[in-house]
RNA sequence: GGAUCCGUAGCUCAGUUGGUUAGAGCGCACGCUUCACACGCGUGAGGUCGAUGGUUCGAGUCCAUUCGGAUCCA
């Protein structure tokens, strides 16, 4: 054999292997994409031709679950596409290990409390083994404690990279921070200290939700309303005149917090008691009546007590009607041990003596021992459940504590402000766009500013110190604030700006803010983090604002919500112009999937199970927004569908398809053959539906549209077109459909990349060479030459099934020989199939067929079907 | 109490601006060792689109009421 023989020009057969799997196509293919630096973001493209994405950083400290692969499969898919389309994608991913998951991790694994009194120790070393006893537990700075988070963090965050890789996510890996790192805390401390000096924040002594378990003051968007079990206690306040006048409340223990009464200024029944004055049961203390439109006539007897402070309602009314503060509860969850000076009555004071320092809990006990002790109680208490407010995290109902703390100006009590952010919130393209609803929701529904200070000691200091006078009482008006370029900064162990550490807590000297900021006051600055704001603002305004924020429904108040605040006081922008809402991952039997439940699957499982493309189709298979089940079923499809495509292009490839048929330019005359025309024509439809639906954020239809060309591709076209792609007719019918194959073939496997990247990239480079993942996304235009008509995909198709059935009802081989058949239908139907004519005797091993056109015929219909005899097959 | 989403075949879901006979996959039934694939192929049976009323020549699609499920906020 020669070996300049003329078929050497035309490769044949590439590397295509004999039994193609998608076992093993994870790692192979992972480690040429690390190789090949493909997802590596160009630093050096400009803003308009950068796709950036604001990847949530996920809480390394927490639990791997399949919730996870789903809403990074969706964000994964449409940073495939946009490169594809030539977008220099930042896709960055950052991890969430600044927060009480990460803390109580720390201490538990080492042994270690955070105490922000002690002095940083550079030479600490953990103990061996934790201390059995709590008590025992050693007491390290806060910097210590860090330096141990992230030592600890480390390796939670490796077996999150893993995964993420095994996923196919599309990540630079370059890109990645933390939001513990100096780097963070430095942005978080920055942003802090821009917004103090432009007034977006302040501090204030109010009252705020308390949680007394874990000390610390609570925000609005941490709170969580839980159905509980209660009573209403029905007692009288007595006028001057001796009339009777019965509150109904839930919380009697308050009662010697009452500062007033309140009724709606309509409530009939007290408009003669407004600006009267009333004396309290057991503590004989003279109350005002108010009138207020909160208090509600529907609930209890229509007139309630107004109490500093039962719950946020007491706060507005205490604010709005200018009420005196009589707090009573501590941080501590007790009440003062002092009786207090208002209480004047001799045997109100001994009274208080028996709540003195108990729990809320005790303390309503006392109350309602004595009020049945001196018949004050009117009839048994009603038994009821109502909503009492938690902290999310926490396991006792939130008090209200009036405390010195920060807070970030976010409408809540300035209309101005949050029409600015609902505004912010309507130049941001909702996906889906009823999300944005949610967010208005939210918005509209603030009752006050963002409490941005936890007392907390693990997280991002407060960067302020306060100084001292002569008396050594703090100045809270004029925080002494650092410079920037000393960020990030620990109040609790660097001296003030100007000042010596010796003059810590002393008369004239300062003290350090302990204090540390909500994690979301950190995490809602992780566009400003990975887009490296005021590091290298070359970088950050090539990224920002980012193209596209995803993240899940439950975090739209938190999250989403807190990133739009901080980008609108420091750039005056929205952070993103699309927010992709991902739904929430539900049972098979769709309830919430929940670990508590022990229903969580392992994700590793999932995917050594079916394969990484099973599981992204099936996370791809779910519309934006849309709460999806758990389905094994749906990987199963993915999996066969991924198996289909290693199979038909080899089918392909072996037929001698090879790049050099791919179709480029105008010059389409080889395409001698009407079907391969109208393939060619409905796949560029296909693309164009394709292209649409992916750059509407609709990804799942895109799959839709392409999957249901691909298998109609292999069930028709491909069955149809067998016989000459063997040669069968001639080189000149071969080249057509080597040519339709192949460039179906070509478009195909960009079409499904984002989906599926490993099984489209090993087609990819059986036959081509370099990545899909770094081909350009098809246009439509690239087919536009191409003179078919795609109904003639549907002609044939349905004289095909005909013949089919012909045989299946006569229960019979696919494969047995048609003698004679007749297909009648409408004359443009007829004309099509004539076209196809040979095609679809080859592949129905039909002998001959009569073709009719039938007048005003409406369908196709196949009748007259002779079959040969299937024993001489 | 306010807001939002959902209700289409046994199951999971598509159905763009209202337009012939409502689609897919799974499952089910009946077949087929067809030379890419039995991790496969072919064929078929399944639905008065939650209910009622309205707008319209025409409603799964728009409006109202209502029932059921879910979520967010108060």
């Amino acid at each position: 054999m020669g070996t300049d023989a003329p078929e050497q020009s035309r490769p044949v057969t590439p590397n295509v292997p004999e039994k193609p799997a998608l076992e093993g196509l994870e790692d192979k293919l992972n480690a040429a994409w690390q190789a090949e630096r493909l997802y590596h973001f160009d630093e050096s493209a400009s803003r308009d031709e950068v796709y950036s994405i604001d990847t949530p950083p996920p809480t390394a400290s927490g639990s791997l679950h399949v919730g996870h692969m789903f809403s990074y499969t969706q964000t994964d898919v449409m940073a495939r596409f946009q490169r594809m389309c030539g977008k220099k994608v930042f896709y960055p991913l950052g991890w969430d290990d600044n927060g009480l998951p990460t803390e109580r991790r720390v201490q538990n694994y080492y042994g270690v409390r955070c105490d922000p009194s002690q002095p940083y120790d550079p030479d600490y070393t953990p103990p061996a083994k934790p201390a059995k006893n709590q008590r025992d537990w050693d007491a390290i700075s806060r910097r210590n404690f860090i330096e141990l988070c992230e030592k600890l963090t480390v390796e939670d965050e490796k077996v999150f990279e893993d995964l993420f890789t095994r996923l196919g996510l599309s990540v630079d890996w370059r890109q990645t921070y933390r939001t513990i790192d100096d780097d963070s805390r430095a942005a978080s401390q920055r942003a802090f200290l821009r917004d103090v000096r432009s007034g977006n924040a302040y501090t204030a002594d109010a009252p705020t939700l308390w949680d007394i378990t874990f000390r610390t003051a609570v925000a609005q968007a941490e709170l969580e309303a839980k159905e509980r079990p209660g009573a209403y206690y029905r007692y009288p306040f007595t006028t001057a005149a001796g009339e009777k006048v019965f509150i109904e409340t839930t919380r009697p223990e308050l009662l010697p917090a009452c500062v007033a009464l309140v009724a709606h200024p309509e409530d009939e029944r007290y408009q003669h008691l407004f600006g009267q004055t009333v004396t309290s049961p057991l503590f004989s203390v003279e109350v005002e009546v108010k009138a207020h439109q909160l208090a509600d006539p529907e609930k209890g007897s229509g007139i309630a007590m107004i109490c500093t402070f039962g719950d946020m309602t007491d706060v507005t009314w205490w604010r709005e009607l200018q009420l005196p503060t009589r707090a009573l509860i501590g941080r501590d969850g007790r009440f003062a041990r002092e009786t207090p000076e208002w209480i004047t009555d001799e045997a109100g004071r001994q009274h208080y003596q028996q709540l003195a320092g108990k729990t809320v809990h005790s303390a309503k006990e006392a109350v309602v021992e004595l009020l049945r002790q001196q018949d004050l109680l009117d009839g048994e208490p009603t038994q009821i459940t109502h909503a009492v407010h938690f902290y999310e995290k926490g396991d006792k109902p939130l008090e209200v504590v009036t405390s010195r703390q920060w807070y970030i100006r976010n409408g809540g009590r300035d209309a101005g402000r949050r029409e600015e952010l609902i505004g912010r919130g309507r130049q941001i393209d909702w996906h889906p766009s009823f999300m944005r609803s949610r967010y208005e929701n939210w918005v509209e529904g603030l009752n006050g500013d963002w409490l941005i200070s936890r007392q907390r000691f693990f997280g991002v200091p407060i960067p302020v110190w306060y100084r001292l006078d002569e008396d050594g009482n703090p100045d809270y008006e004029e925080p002494i604030l650092p410079e920037e370029h000393q960020l990030p900064v620990d109040p609790s162990s660097d001296p003030a700006p100007g000042y010596s550490e010796e003059l810590r807590g002393v008369p004239g000297g300062f003290i350090g803010e302990q204090d540390v900021l909500d994690t979301w006051a950190t995490s809602s600055l992780t566009p400003q983090i990975a887009g490296r704001w005021e590091r290298d603002n070359e970088f950050f305004t090539r990224v920002f604002p980012y193209d596209l924020r995803p993240q899940g429904h439950d975090i739209i108040r938190t999250w989403l919500f807190a990133t739009v605040v901080r980008a609108h006081s420091l750039h005056e922008s929205v952070p993103w112009t699309n927010a992709a809402i991902s739904g929430w991952i539900l049972d098979p039997d769709r309830k919430k999937m929940s670990k508590s439940k022990g229903n969580v699957v392992v994700p590793d499982d999932v995917l050594d199970r079916f394969g990484t493309d099973a599981v992204r189709y099936w996370a791809a298979s779910a519309k934006l927004g849309a709460d999806t089940a758990f389905e094994e079923a749906q990987m199963k499809i993915g999996r066969r569908l991924a198996i289909k495509l290693l199979n038909a292009s080899k089918f392909a490839l072996n037929l001698g398809v090879t790049e050099a048929h791919v179709l480029s330019g105008d010059d389409v005359s080889v395409l001698t053959e009407p079907l391969d025309r109208a393939l060619l024509s409905r796949l560029a439809t296909v693309v164009e539906q394709a292209t649409e639906h992916f750059a509407a954020y609709d990804y799942a239809r895109a799959l839709q549209v392409t999957e249901s060309f691909f298998w109609s591709f292999t069930d028709d076209y491909v069955e149809l077109v067998k016989d000459r792609a063997y040669g069968a007719r001639g080189e000149q019918a071969q080249a057509s459909v080597l040519a339709a194959l192949a460039t179906t073939l070509d478009k195909v496997l960009r079409l499904f990349a984002p989906i599926l990247p490993f099984a489209t990239d090993e087609v990819w480079r059986w036959w081509r060479t370099g990545s899909v993942h770094g081909q350009a996304w098809p246009q439509a235009e690239d087919l536009g030459g191409i003179d078919g008509d795609p109904a003639l995909l549907d002609a044939v198709g349905e004289a095909l099934s005909g013949l089919r059935r012909a045989k299946s009802d006569a229960k019979v081989k696919q494969r047995t020989e048609i003698l004679s058949a007749r297909i009648a239908g409408p004359a443009q139907a007829v004309e099509h199939i004539a076209s196809a004519q040979q095609d679809v005797q080859a592949a129905t091993k039909a002998r001959s067929l009569e073709l009719v056109s039938g007048e005003g015929a409406e369908e196709i219909t196949v009748t007259d079907v002779e079959l040969a005899d299937p024993e001489q097959v």
